[in-house]
DNA sequence: TACAGTTACGTCCAACGTAACAATA
DNA sequence: TATTGTTACGTTGGACGTAACTGTA
C-alpha cells in the first residue's frame, strides 16, 4: 500500500471551493485566510498530477476530472463524518441512561434475568424501568420519554415505524 | 459543517496497527519510528474521545468501538485510494493513444464524423485506426493491441466479457 | 533479560496569516 | 477601481527520529 499523497484538509478546502466556485468565500466559510485555500488546492492538484479547476474564466469551475474527484472526496469526507457521529452515539450510550417501558406482566417474570446480565456487561449504564400499561407506554415512547419498550399493539403510529434491534 | 478533528495519517496508522495488532511492526511497515504510531493513535483516540485499543493484555486488541471505527476508516481510505487510481487512469487517457479496431465497411461510412468531433473535444489524444476484418481485430483486441473496437461476433471469448461504454 | 509500548526532547517542515502583486470586469 | 486569485515571506505548531524510561513474560 503506497502512502497517500493527500491530506483531509486539502479535500475539505477543495470541496468547499468547488461548491461555492469562489476561493474567497470558501476561505471565509472555512475560517482560514484566502491564500491558504489557493495554496492547498494547488498542492492537491500537484499531488494528484491533475488540474481540478478551470481558472480561465472569472468564475472558476471544475474540470471534468475535478468533478470526478469531487464525488470521491465528498464520499470520503462523508464517511469520516458519519464515523464520528456514530462514535458520538456510542459515547452517549456508554455514559447514558436507557429508559425502558415494559408491561408489568412481562416485567415481573421475564425481565429480571435479562436486566442483571445486561448490567454486568454495561455497568456504566443506568436503566430506568417504567412498568405501565401498553397505552401509557405508547404515549411516552412517542413523546421521546422512553428509549424503547417491550409491548405490542395492532397499529403502530407513523412516528414509530423504524424498528431497532439491540443485542 | 464542523471541522474534522482527524488526520488521514492517523487513520492509516490506526488501520495498520489494528490489522497487525502490534505497534512496532506497524511502524516498520509504515516506514516511521514506533513512537510516532503510539502518539498518532493516542491523538486519534483523544480527538474522537474514545478508546480504540485495549492495552491491558500483552497482545493489544481493538475495543468494540475500535472495531466500529476501523470499518469506517477502511472505507474512507479505500475511497481516496480508488479516487487516485481513477485519476491515474484519466491521466493516462489524457496523454495516451487510443487504438481502435474497425471493419472497413463501417469505418468508411460511419466513422469520419465521429472521429472529427472526438478530435475536437480531445485534441491531446492520438487515435490509431486499424481497419481490418473482424477476426484480425478480435486477435489484436485479445492481445491488448487494441483498446477497443467496433465489430460483432457470436461467441465472445472469456477474456473480453466486460463491456465498456465511453461517451 | 528481551520485547512492546510510552514519555521526553530537539529538529525541521509545512500550514498559517499578513502583505504585496497580478489580472480581469 | 473593485473584485478575485497568486506569490512572497516570516512565524509557529506539530510530525518526525533518537533516546531514555516503564512494564510485563
Amino acid at each position: 500500500m503506497k502512502k497517500l499523497p493527500v491530506e483531509l484538509r486539502q479535500l475539505e478546502y477543495f470541496q468547499m471551493a468547488a461548491r461555492l466556485r469562489n476561493l474567497t468565500r470558501a476561505a471565509e466559510r472555512l475560517h482560514v485566510s484566502q491564500p491558504n485555500v489557493t495554496v492547498a488546492i494547488k498542492k492537491l492538484e500537484h499531488a494528484l498530477g491533475i488540474q481540478l479547476f478551470d481558472r480561465s474564466q472569472k468564475q472558476l469551475s471544475l474540470t471534468p476530472e475535478g468533478n470526478v474527484f469531487l464525488a470521491r472526496a465528498d464520499s470520503a469526507l462523508h464517511t469520516i463524518h458519519d464515523a464520528i457521529l456514530e462514535l458520538d452515539d456510542y459515547k452517549q450510550l456508554q455514559k447514558g441512561t436507557i429508559r425502558i417501558g415494559i408491561p408489568p406482566m412481562i416485567g415481573a417474570y421475564l425481565f429480571p434475568r435479562i436486566f442483571s446480565s445486561f448490567q454486568q456487561q454495561h455497568p456504566q449504564l443506568s436503566i430506568y424501568l417504567y412498568e405501565e400499561g401498553s397505552m401509557a407506554i405508547r404515549e411516552k415512547l412517542e413523546g421521546d420519554d422512553l428509549d424503547f419498550s417491550f409491548c405490542r399493539w395492532q397499529h403502530a403510529s407513523l412516528s414509530l415505524e423504524s424498528p431497532t434491534i439491540i443485542r
